[in-house]
DNA sequence: CTGAAAGCGCTTACAG
DNA sequence: CTGAAAGCGCTTACAG
């Protein structure tokens, strides 16, 4: 493996002490004269030694316990593709005696959040990753996880201020931002709607940092000849016939929108709205590959899908706990996943 | 790690004999009587037993050797990409003893592919992962592989009717339909230029499988009122002068193209000339991210590039490899990369 | 056909 | 402050 001149052994002999001597500077433990520490040290670095994680692992029967927090899969593709990426990750890793536990929440039930939170503190894991759906609650879970020294990672979306060890998820604003340029790019001059749909306080946060950076984007681009000029509309009732309601009644009086940029997966909703109500085509941009997103794309009904990676996310979230716990790595305090754009021509290439 | 009643011993015991049998039964290795293998067998499905692969590296010291045989990096930006690709798969396996040479080859002259193929050929690997840019040569090189039993990859572009372990890169068609649809959103109407920028007959070869993609993807959306034409430039003498020549010829005779699709990374060509004959911006869009062409993107003369990954095609031609013959695993035949759409606005985000 | 023993590279008590 | 020895779960000769 790592070849026989590199290893404890060899440090050892070289360094004429035992190998646990070895082992005890190299893990900078105490109980080393510091002459002796230096010379191993010094050997260390000449002979370049890179200790042997599966040797140490077999040996050590060391064990970590993860936990992760996130929304209850069954609620949506998104959340399910988050989870598969977190199993996979969990494949990968637990041979090397990591163990994980999952915390899935209710999203319409904040209650069964802080029932897990609670649950989760009384674990003692070796570090937690969570999407921080309930701001508030997930801040003062990140402040006990501090306290206790518990690594946290947040997914999908982050709270300002908190310490995390990374966040991995969407540039928000950015995202935004590239859904201006592809409705611009399509449009050229006229009118379009942003359409934020959600009753979640928490939730609606998100969608305006995609709003400033779509606004953003408009303005920064705007010309007296080909201006693009920006409506909103802000939808809190969620079930599907009141959004279908919401949106007859707006563009009733709104007969001149040539574009919709809708801040979520919600789209689906407007696409059946505009499906249903047909005339012409009208450009659609939404978020996230969820089954009924891509019919409505296949159909031609949506024109762009924005992919926020959700398997991704839960694979790196994850991994990094892992590469900083286990394997003692740097990690990247941001990890903004890429804005990929879809397209009925290469969804199909993109799993998530 | 694995539990103290799920390993080799727990079976031994249970089976009533010692654990070089258990251990002999596990990897189908002859020696051992009908009677005892199904009472082993038995139990092993019976306990769920997983051997654990740490300790089964780590002790057997079972060491495997690679090669990768891929353009020299300091050609482009795209084969950099793909060897710090193969370079970071290599430092996550080489913990389990796996050896990996690497093999870079002259684009611009075919006797280093061969050179090296013979060179690996003598050096007895256990997996090989290439670039196959020289079609018969690499074809040939895959049946000499065949013969010895040797898995092979490959990447960037398939050899047809090659018995790879799996082929991982771009689907060339699917590209070239996906800038289709790009330049219709665009353009609605008018006339596009197809641009073929290459010198070399393989690699041409590639460049017409985009080109038929992305007629095709005209010829379905073409209708009466909003007809797209297409017209096609081949360009084979690839100096940077040639290539202004040629397109400066082409578009005095040409002068009404809207929108230009150029079917590889030499994109950025096209680019200069675009933006030193000014006038107004018309629709370009091509290949990879390279540093060049990222300039233009930046600058607003390239519209989109069409991403294929290379970091990753690098990372997973070695990784497959590694789960086919160290990890035992099924690998699928086809890994077809992304088709990613970058932009001025999203490409921060994309490695690669 | 089967088993006892040594060993992979490292860690962990334990003894000094 | 330091070392000898046992052991992690598995594999590899070697002996029978």
């Amino acid at each position: 493996m790592a070849g026989r001149l590199s290893g404890v052994k060899e440090i050892a002999r070289r360094a004429n002490v035992s190998i646990a001597t070895v082992d005890r500077v190299i893990h900078n433990r105490k109980g080393v004269s510091e002459t002796t520490r230096q010379k191993i040290n010094e050997i260390i670095q000449e002979i370049g030694f890179q200790p042997n994680i599966l040797a140490s692992r077999l040996a050590s029967k060391k064990t970590n316990r993860f936990a992760v927090l996130i929304p209850d899969a069954r609620e949506t593709d998104y959340w399910k593709a988050s989870l598969d990426g977190i199993e996979r990750a969990y494949q990968e890793i637990k041979q090397y005696g990591v163990f994980l536990d999952r915390y899935l929440f209710d999203l319409n039930d904040k209650s069964t959040f802080v029932k897990y939170v609670n649950d989760m503190l009384k674990g003692s894991y070796d570090g937690v990753v969570m999407a921080p759906s309930f701001i508030e609650e997930a801040a003062s879970f990140a402040s006990a996880c501090a306290d206790r020294q518990i690594p946290y990672v947040f997914i999908n979306s982050d709270v300002p201020n908190r310490d995390s060890l990374t966040y991995i998820g969407p540039h928000l604003y950015q995202s935004g931002y590239q859904a201006g340029q592809l409705i611009r790019f399509g449009l050229k001059q006229g009118k379009v709607l942003i359409v934020n749909i959600s009753k979640e306080i928490d939730a609606y946060h998100h969608l305006l940092r995609k709003e400033e950076g779509f606004r953003q984007y408009m303005e920064n681009t705007n010309t007296p000849e080909a201006p693009i000029r920006v409506e909103k509309i802000d939808i809190t009732n969620t079930t599907d016939e009141a959004i279908q309601d919401a949106l007859d009644t707006f563009l009733k009086e709104h007969t001149d929108i040539d574009a919709f940029f809708v801040t979520n997966s919600r789209v689906k909703s407007v696409a059946k709205y505009l499906r249903n109500t047909a005339r012409q085509h009208r450009i659609l941009i939404g978020y996230d590959l969820s089954e009924e997103n891509i019919e409505y794309l296949k159909d031609g009904t949506i024109d762009f899908l924005i992919g926020q990676k959700p398997e991704e996310q839960g694979y790196l979230g994850v991994m990094s706990l892992f590469q900083h716990v286990v394997a003692d790595k740097k990690i990247a305090k941001e990890q903004y996943m890429p804005i990929d754009i879809i397209t009925k021509e290469n969804f199909e290439f993109y799993k998530n």
